[in-house]
DNA sequence: TTCATAATGAAAGTCACTTTCATTGAAAGT
DNA sequence: ACTTTCAATGAAAGTGACTTTCATTATGAA
């Protein structure tokens, strides 16, 4: 059952960039490609793609795992001492406009985001006692879905199949702590 | 993509009982049958069951919808103008523990809760137009998600299955609002 | 009745977003 | 190069849905 345990202070320091290095050039060719169509978007919007906004892309492609604002936020701040909170929501927030990135639940009350982009759609296992998010997908389940979907005449925009639990560390050694 | 569209106040006045009203004899007894289980939790813990809580438990069994806190607290008020949004929203957390009462996502930023005792577990179908949450179930999905959890080693202790969209009216029409 | 607790509601507190607003800055016009 | 325009930005203030605190009140045991 959720117990919704809100209201508490994430004090823990973040690794964004834990194992699973890319090669730089082949990273370097993939940001490009994601950053063109950032900037392809912002054009079309009349906005253009400033150094900050260029960062918080950025992270949220270096990090290999599902971030909060505030993650991005420490980060970005680590090159930029200036960028502002708010520059780091506006920004996911056109990012999630133009179909880039994708929020998701956790086990807090903080949103994480996740980068879509050229990557299949999958959902996501989350573990309630180290916050780990595991993903997973099914195209079987989502063949079902769709024809639930259809059933009752409703058009899908987005959705969110979130399973909360404990992954299997935690499963083992319950009180084991995970970084988050 | 979720735009997440927060701090929107609510002042929608909300119906909790349209159409579909049980026979009273019958809904008497599901009452009983459903407070016993909570007043056993209850005195299990220790605690006991005033009348105050009774009362947030008859709304949510008599809310043919998914219903927030203020909702519930709205509805109860009336029944007894001094009970308190804190009374309200401890019992909501103590039927969560107690499994009766399960939380659901919804297109603003209010949760909303529903009674699962003796009902099939199923998944919803939300509106982002209109704020309607739509009911549906398929134990294929189920049964394909107990494997791709299995593959992966993680213990489910609850899931959400939230398709948010459209519903078929507001296909239709897209600038007609439905009541909340 | 007396006491120890649980229960309650008003009010204050929290906190993760969000918006406001005064500046900045970059590109377009002159 | 200078001015104008308006998007972009960050500090700070605002929001609002929960949550907790605290002074009382109610309940049940002794």
């Amino acid at each position: 059952m959720p117990k919704t345990t809100k209201h508490k202070k994430n004090n823990a320091e973040v690794v964004l960039f834990p194992k699973r290095a890319q090669k730089p050039e082949k990273f370097r060719r993939w940001l490009a490609s994601i950053l063109q169509i950032f900037a392809d978007y912002l054009n079309q919007q009349g906005l253009i793609l400033t150094h900050q906004r260029e960062e918080v892309l950025h992270c949220l492609m270096s990090a290999n795992q599902h971030i909060s604002l505030e993650d991005i936020y420490k980060h970005t701040r680590k090159k930029d001492p200036t960028i502002g909170q708010a520059t780091v929501f506006r920004t996911v927030r056109l990012l999630q406009e133009c179909g880039l990135v994708s929020e998701i639940g956790s086990a807090d009350d903080r949103a994480r985001f996740e980068l879509k982009a050229d990557r299949p759609h999958h959902d996501h296992m989350i573990c309630i006692a180290c916050g780990h998010i595991t993903e997973f997908e099914s195209p079987s389940m989502e063949r079902f879905q769709s024809q639930a979907v259809k059933r009752h005449g409703f058009t899908t925009l987005w959705h969110k199949h979130e399973i909360f639990g404990r992954c299997q560390p935690c499963t083992k050694s319950p009180h084991k702590k995970r970084a988050k």
